[in-house]
DNA sequence: CGGTACGTTCTCAAAACAAGATGATCCCGT
DNA sequence: ACGGGATCATCTTGTTTTGAGAACGTACCG
């Protein structure tokens, strides 16, 4: 049992295909299966069951994938420790989060460990969580929608520990002009999967559409676009205060509070780093 | 870095010398150099400094061989969970503990996880732990003083974790006849490092000495042998009372307390195992 | 029923590795 | 001061391990 077999079979086991982990691994396939029957023999277990031509992991390869997860951290961490420059924390944010809140914290950890690489991703909460679950991630500042709406969020999970970072107020912001109360005839939001989405729809179109109403959800790619869409008038936008007061409103727009949203750090719950433990200092510190 | 070279590095700083870690690790001493150096270049970082022809580790080298041992027992643990009876406990315990409290619970270990191998060593508590701290052993039962009595025992150590097992009772048992309550004579123990033997001293010995009059101290292989000593009159004996009562004790001897002496079950603080869990469930039982 | 995608097996060349021989250095006792 | 003994580093050589490529078998799909 050697890093390498196990980086292999970690590989195979995400690809769920022998074919696609040589791909990702810059392996000649017949390397890879030879490999994962070099790892099983050494065992004595059957990783992976083969029917047909579908790869499943045995009971067995599910226990060890944990294991290779846990060693390869281990390692990275060792490398880390002994050599500067090694340390990566490859951190996923939301849109809102990373345009209003994260240049700050980000340029203090630049300043404190100038020798650790932050990888950052944006997207959506959902993708976000999915990610970290994934090892594809070591954490993600995602948003977490206040326990009495009972969406279909990916938060709480077992496997995630949570640190509160700031709460937001999360903003309807409508177009200038008729200032009625009803719901807007159209909102302007970003990907599904959005915690702020999901939460907009849930308290304002799925009522509106029982008392018969339709809201037109209109999908766009950034929050600059949100406005964009709410000054032409065309729809209202949803996003929290904070990134509400950092995009020029125009004129006259109304805004309506949906309520606090909280903003939290997520990570693997045996997930340990220095530069993990550092950033999550950092962030705290945020009003 | 892959675990082979990990497992030379290990040897290499445990030994001191990278001759002697090729005998250990039955090979020649120029492969155990190469891939010391090897290991040094991938990660580009000195892990020993050679003075002349001592090999001392450097700080980085400290840093590695931490991580080489949890590396290490990462690996073995992943084996021990996928393929039954790999699961090895090292156990070391007192000659006492041995002989009166142990045979219960390891019985019931063994019935409770056949597949799991205990390999026991019996030892001073001195030595015991100092082979708890080198990775030698996984555990140890040993002696723990009252914290009052303020001899240079190895307990409690920061890098060492202790959980309760069973309070003895340590006694001096001494040859019948003459009934006075003076120190004895002569005083039967085991071997240096004893924690009974150390109390002893501190209580009776050193004591007796400070008002002028010596007691000499006898060294023995077995409490068997102490209890001989007892029989012919020679010395007086140090034991616990779970020992004396397994012994043939001869007619008409006296006992005296030196009071209650804690046992403990000692691990490396970051150690973990389902084996040693069990274990220490079962020896916490033990009345 | 043939095409396609996939995993396995085999062969061969290249890379990694261990062993042995040799050399350099240091320590120690004479 | 000098030589023996022990140590670690380096070099060379034979062996083992590994990865690429091609052939083969097989399930799935139209």
């Amino acid at each position: 049992m050697d890093l390498v077999s196990l980086d292999i079979f970690r590989t195979v086991a995400e690809e769920g295909s022998v074919t696609g982990a040589a791909r990702r691994l810059d392996r000649v396939q017949s390397n890879v299966t030879t490999r994962l029957r070099q790892l099983e023999a050494d065992l004595g277990v059957a990783l992976f069951s083969r029917d047909g031509r579908r790869m499943t992991l045995t009971h067995e390869g599910r226990v060890l994938l944990d294991y290779a997860h846990r060693l390869q951290s281990l390692v990275a961490e060792a490398r880390a420790a002994l050599v500067p420059g090694t340390e990566r924390l490859r951190l996923g944010t939301m849109e809102s989060t990373a345009a209003s809140r994260l240049p700050g914290p980000l340029a203090r950890f630049r300043a404190a460990r100038p020798d650790a690489m932050i990888e950052l991703v944006t997207g959506a909460t959902d993708a976000l969580v999915e990610d970290v679950l994934g090892h594809r991630l070591d954490c993600a500042l995602v948003a977490r929608p206040p326990l009495q709406l009972a969406t279909d969020d990916p938060l709480p999970h077992p496997e995630l520990a949570e640190r509160a970072v700031v709460t937001e107020e999360l903003l309807v912001v409508g177009p200038g002009g008729a200032d009625d109360d009803r719901p807007p005839a159209a909102l302007a939001v970003l990907e599904p999967g959005c915690t702020y989405r999901r939460i907009a729809e849930s308290l304002l179109v799925r009522p509106a559409a029982a008392r018969g109403r339709v809201v037109r959800v209109q999908q766009l790619n950034s929050y600059h676009a949100v406005m964009a869409c709410v000054a032409a008038g065309t729809a209202s936008g949803v996003m929290p205060r904070s990134v509400f007061d950092l995009l020029k409103a125009p004129e006259g727009v109304r805004i309506q509070s949906l309520g606090p949203v909280e903003t939290v750090l997520v990570a693997r719950r045996d997930y340990r780093s220095a530069g993990f433990e550092t950033l999550a200092a950092l962030l705290a510190g945020v009003a």
